[in-house]
DNA sequence: CCAATACATCAACAAATATTGCTGGGAGTC
DNA sequence: GACTCCCAGCAATATTTGTTGATGTATTGG
């Protein structure tokens, strides 16, 4: 349980602190709809292309996003697999449906 | 679309942000089984009081956790709800099954 | 081979977050 | 009332994150 549950812990870390930001929501909206490149995002969401960079970075470290090299371009897209990992991560998160007796300090 | 998304997406934030902790993580996992009050937090995590009562309250004001105020004791459960939310909230950013035919930058 | 494009990366700075020690308030106990 | 315990909140500090501008690398077209 210990390195298990630390490296379970630090996993959910990595993806619940890509989530926290608004500039990669962003990316993450917009690449529901299919695979972007990055001079695609930085027109839509008017962002310096060093930022988006940083960004497309930490979505890719925790798995999010993957990138598609072609040609000069680079396309990302979203990995189906991190939000059933992730969902199944709040599943075990959720209080235990057994009512613990012991109330401390009670 | 404009304002609800805006506001639905510093919801995402706020919530994502709270589990991107190490502590945060820890106490959500110690709540799991039923309330507990912040002394048996600090005496099982071996955290100093302040720094649990600072984490407590970035769930709380994430509505992740709720306390009760019984005599001295604070105690503190988690919300089920905003576990519901959070599902929610992933199960909208996973990729649509469409595949949009557009491809940029080709 | 040269110039231009697309992107990553780095260093420096700015801003947000977390930790620590301390203070104080409320609630029990004597 | 005086004392103790539990906890929130503040100020100062340390650490982590994000932004910006500049530089570097690979690819394409002329």
């Amino acid at each position: 349980m210990t390195a298990t549950s630390s490296s379970r812990t630090e996993r959910a870390i990595d993806l619940f602190h890509a989530l926290s930001d608004e500039t990669r929501l962003e990316i993450i909206e917009l690449l529901r709809n299919g695979e972007r490149c990055v001079c695609e995002l930085t027109d839509t969401l008017d962002a310096a292309q060093s930022r988006l960079s940083f960004h497309l970075r930490v979505l890719k470290d925790a798995g999010i996003v993957r990138d598609r090299k072609n040609g000069r371009w680079v396309h990302y897209e979203l990995d189906a697999d991190a939000f059933e990992e992730m969902e199944t991560l709040i599943g075990g998160m959720k209080p235990r449906s057994l009512r613990s007796p012991k109330t401390c300090c009670a």
